[in-house]
DNA sequence: CCCTAATTTCTCTTTTTACTGAAATGTCTG
DNA sequence: CAGACATTTCAGTAAAAAGAGAAATTAGGG
């Protein structure tokens, strides 16, 4: 069942992380570090660091337990809210970053040696990344049971744009 | 300029393979392997298999120069196709491995050991997942432009989407 | 076919990242 | 405020990934 946590590696996180995040979702009661550490044969301090990972990503949270001192974890169950923790820390991972590094290139920009062909292609992808990067935000400011209809609808909202819009244009509007 | 492609790090990519791509994409002309190699200082067997991973990307292609024997490359130039691309990669590597994992994982969903939260939590996980497979995959196979048109809306269809369907609904709608 | 240039494969080294176990720090209880 | 238990930090080790350079393979041109 834990194999679960193998898969995590994809992610970018590390086995450790996924595995605690997969026994905890998938437990009955909230879990201590210890207990953790136990089930999955790692280090307590290997716990200790992927649980404040964890805690970071807003993926689990820490709870109390009545007449124990220890503390005790549990996994986040909402996973609109779990999709939407990820997607944040992506955006900050990846988006943002990018984002960045070409506002950063776009400085020198004027320099006579860049080639117009170079030139056009910063700004494009500028222009892009900026776009992405905005709607990216949007989509996480809405509230995830309108995000779920979106997606329910998939690709049925571009027909349902074009109706709106009432055109059914192949290229991109030229703004 | 270059630093362009240490940002690869934070995406999964490692460097040799985002600087390349991102010499190949604000170069004048095709590049031979040994240009690259050259300009960036790296190991020739590092640009051969750094180029063989961006083909299978399909963020670069080889392009024949006349008069010359040697493999010349050339960027992906189309930002959107780029972002298919990539977007289509990580399907491949996040998505599907994570659907198939807990499909899986419900193959003993009838165990008697398995408690009712458990069984729950997985059901609805799997769900969750599948319902993001089918909505990703939608949108990979709609024509870019009309994406753009999508993301340029950004969260106003979410307003168009309610005032099309007449309600407001605040809560995940029962299918 | 053979010779040469180009590319790829393979093995070994370097670098990076993950993990462990011990030591240090913190915290509740009497 | 001491003593026990819990957690975190840290330094060293182990594992994984990236990269270099030599050797092997492939593909033109005579």
């Amino acid at each position: 069942m834990l194999r679960w946590g193998d898969m995590g590696t994809q992610w970018g996180v590390n086995r450790s992380v996924a595995q605690i995040q997969a026994l905890l979702f998938l437990s009955e009661r909230p879990l201590t570090a210890e207990d953790i550490a136990a089930k999955l044969g790692i280090a307590r301090s290997n716990v200790s660091n992927s649980l404040k990972e964890l805690l970071a990503w807003k993926l689990i949270q820490r709870v109390p337990v009545l007449g124990d001192r220890r503390d005790h974890y549990e996994a986040e169950a909402d996973l609109w809210q779990m999709a939407t923790k990820v997607a944040q820390g992506r955006k900050a991972r990846e988006i943002d970053p990018m984002v960045a590094a070409i506002a950063a290139a776009m400085e020198n920009i004027d320099d006579p040696q860049i080639s117009a062909k170079v030139r056009q292609r910063l700004v494009a992808m500028h222009d892009f990344v900026s776009t992405v990067d905005r709607w990216y935000q949007q989509m996480l400011d809405v509230p995830p049971a309108q995000i779920m209809t979106l997606i329910r609808m998939g690709s049925r909202v571009v027909s349902l744009l074009r109706f709106v819009t009432g055109k059914g244009r192949d290229k991109a509007d030229p703004d």
